[in-house]
DNA sequence: CAATCGTATATTTTT
DNA sequence: TATACGATTG
């Protein structure tokens, strides 16, 4: 597989003897997929692990071993991980192809996640479409507190009735914008217990919309939304458009309106465009992503798309298999297929017993240790399940017994109060206009609130030069020395002279007295900075480590502090979302019950077939060992009032009787031998009648 | 006007 | 458990 084992038969041959070897090695689907070259759109149904990511990449390297510059390459994936997997496994194929020995393979400048991609082309348009390129991008926290910020100043925290949180409404005003629905729609169907909120929500949306353009921000939405826009006027369609040769998505089951809308401006008659995915691992609906897309995606060009099915898995033993092709039979909708394989099996999948949440973190620890001293590394091995907090337990138990874990999903690393804190000075100097950097900035400094925040942001707003006002401001006079400190770290970071990442280490070492006199644990938040620190020399400039840290933000946390280093041995803990595109040896599955797969808040019938598609999903990321636990008993914490109350749960209706029956069952801990108790069957006494017979 | 404490209240998954 | 908001004190 690696290119140096056959580099010493490369010179004797020719370029296209090197690529009919390199194509040998796919199957005949594949290869149809790699090689199509027609005037045709092409649609790759590639299920789950059917070699779509080496099958993409080496249709890439096809692309470009046939002349194509990768300059002019735009490949779209749905994480900033896959992208890079993407470019190093084109890169070793066309370094093969091309009997490249020490030069580097070319690279691919236009691989990256649609927000990512998108952010770049709008900086590099700014000018045409009316933006000022020093925007700031908002995660998904500052863009909640902005909602929460203007959603107070137009009065509706103040209503009688409580009007929904901040993070609900950006998570509608989000989905209008990614689903192209009107606000009604969106309410009736997926947030029915705010409907009664329209024309408020209006009001909000609109001021939210106003809010952003004056401090010169976008948030992830806008990142779509400004690209769909700048490609609905046909000149600059053209203009982008034609930067582009070819135009390849991936995970494109998991893409919206708007990023389908984006892909169809960009190649409006199909020419030059690939698009791969799995209908049945469609689980981002409640991101607006829509399975339409896919299922849709032949009859939107003149020229109907070629479509070409993987069907062959590379992965999971034929066992696991027919498990997970039982659990997605049952789909309503799909491009139909079934995945085989040769691949000899190692045993049945198990369904596992137990009581509750705690037996079940107990029998996982001991299964993953068997693995373990059956010669399985611990990075081969997965736990996953639906819903963050659901690992708590299990964490808790790895911690006891000194087992490593990394987890992904749940991101909480930048969401830190001390994070935040640290970011947003930077943020402020970046984009002096935007609010919520400065408001949280100042309001560090002893003395400043909420009132002088203001007066300052307001001041700055209207300034034609806002950094001047931060030189020339009266803070209350209590506040008077703290403020020159940071007026003077302001200006110095906003001169132009020092080399980044050297206004980190400014930055940080203004906030550092703040951290100690705020925060108990310092020390530990301040090891946090420090790794920030440190992850900010590894970027070009300070524009774009703010911008790739939200677009990119680090996805793992884990059970002790810094990155675990590359030679150490750990677990995987990952939320099914988080686990998409990966695979493990050996898969566990958590809290497999109705209530939780599928989620109890999940009822509508679009709903429950995505959560049938998760687990779907989970299933087939095991190659050799799967394990589903369904605990007896099982705690709900999140929404309840009170603690503890928990529900008696029962196996997940998405695997049934039939289905049950081709796993291997194991109840732990085993059933106590009791002896049975025997009633006689003839009654002693007549108890109805003396119990009537009391009252005669 | 800032800072802090007490109380009511809730819908998972993430670029 | 986190968060939002009101009341109270400095």
């Amino acid at each position: 597989m690696s290119p140096t084992a056959e580099a010493p038969s490369l010179a004797a041959e020719t370029p296209a003897q090197r690529l009919a070897s390199v194509l040998a090695v796919l199957n005949g689907e594949q290869r149809a997929a790699v090689t199509h070259a027609g005037p045709e759109p092409l649609l790759v149904i590639a299920g789950a692990g059917s070699g779509k990511t080496s099958t993409l990449a080496h249709r890439v390297a096809h692309l470009i071993a046939k002349g194509a510059d990768p300059q002019r390459i735009l490949l779209l994936t749905f994480s900033r991980r896959a992208a890079q997997e993407m470019e190093k496994r084109a890169g070793q194929v066309v370094a093969r192809v091309l009997g490249l020995r020490s030069e580097a393979p070319p690279a691919l400048p236009w691989a990256g996640t649609f927000h990512g991609i998108g952010a770049r082309l709008l900086r590099e348009h700014a000018a045409q479409i009316g933006l000022d390129e020093n925007f700031t991008i908002h995660d998904r926290g500052d863009a909640e507190d902005l909602m929460g910020l203007v959603r107070h100043e137009i009065g509706l925290s103040a209503s009688t009735r409580r009007f929904p949180r901040k993070g609900t409404c950006l998570a509608i005003y989000s989905r209008c914008v990614n689903t192209r629905e009107p606000l009604e729609d969106v309410l009736k169907h997926t947030f029915p217990w705010c409907a009664e909120w329209a024309a408020e929500f209006k009001r909000l949306f609109g001021c939210y919309v106003e809010a952003k353009q004056q401090q010169n921000l976008l948030d992830y939405d806008d990142l779509l939304l400004c690209w769909a826009e700048m490609m609905s006027e046909p000149s600059l369609a053209e203009l982008v458009g034609s930067r582009f040769d070819h135009v390849l998505v991936d995970e494109y089951q998991d893409t919206n309106r708007l990023q389908a809308a984006i892909l169809i401006a960009l190649k409006p008659d199909g020419r030059g465009l690939t698009v791969v995915g799995d209908d049945a691992q469609s689980i981002y609906s409640f991101r607006g992503a829509t399975v339409r897309n896919i299922l849709d995606f032949p009859g939107q060009f003149s020229q109907p798309a070629r479509i070409v099915t993987l069907e062959r898995n590379y992965r999971s033993t034929q066992p696991i298999l027919d498990v997970s092709n039982a659990v997605i039979a049952h789909a309503a909708e799909r491009h139909a297929k079934t995945l085989w394989t040769d691949k000899p099996s190692a045993g049945q999948p198990q369904l596992v017993l137990v009581p509750d949440e705690a037996q079940q973190a107990s029998w996982v620890c001991d299964r993953i240790l068997a693995h373990r001293e059956g010669g399985l590394a611990l990075k081969s091995q997965a736990v996953l399940f639906r819903t963050s907090s659901h690992s708590a337990a299990l964490e808790l138990e790895l911690a006891r017994r000194n087992i490593p874990f990394v987890k992904y999903g749940g991101l909480k690393f930048l969401e830190a109060a001390h994070v935040k804190d640290l970011l947003a000075v930077l943020r402020f100097v970046q984009n002096p206009r935007g609010r919520m950097a400065g408001f949280r900035v100042t309001q560090l400094i002893p003395g400043i609130g909420p009132a002088t925040s203001s007066r300052l942001l307001d001041a700055m707003g209207e300034a034609a030069e806002p950094a001047a006002v931060v030189r020339d401001f009266q803070p209350p006079p209590s506040a008077r020395a703290e403020w020159q400190r940071f007026a003077d770290i302001y200006a110095a970071l906003r001169a132009p002279v020092l080399p980044w990442p050297a206004d980190m280490e400014l930055a940080l070492r203004w906030y550092l007295p703040h951290l100690e006199r705020l925060h108990d644990d310092a020390g530990v938040r301040r090891g946090d900075l420090e790794q920030l620190a440190r992850l900010a020399s590894g970027y070009a400039s300070r524009e774009s480590f703010l911008t790739e840290l939200t677009l990119d933000p680090p996805a793992a946390t884990s059970d002790r502090p810094g990155p675990p280093l590359l030679d150490e041995d750990y677990l995987i803990l990952s939320t099914i979302h988080s686990a998409k595109g990966q695979e493990w040896r050996s898969v566990h599955v958590l809290n497999v019950v109705d209530g939780c797969m599928p989620a109890d808040v999940a009822q509508g019938a679009a709903e429950l077939e995505e959560e049938r598609r998760l687990l779907y999903v989970a299933m087939t990321r095991a190659r050799d060992h799967l394990h589903l636990v369904v605990p007896h008993r099982f705690y709900v914490t999140q929404q309840a009032a009170r603690a503890d109350r928990h529900v008696y749960a029962g196996r997940t209706r998405f695997i049934d009787t039939a289905d049950a029956a081709r796993f291997d069952h194991v109840t732990w801990p085993p059933p106590p031998e009791r002896p049975v108790f025997v009633p006689p069957t003839a009654a002693a006494i007549d108890l109805r009648n003396r119990l009537r017979n009391a009252w005669r």
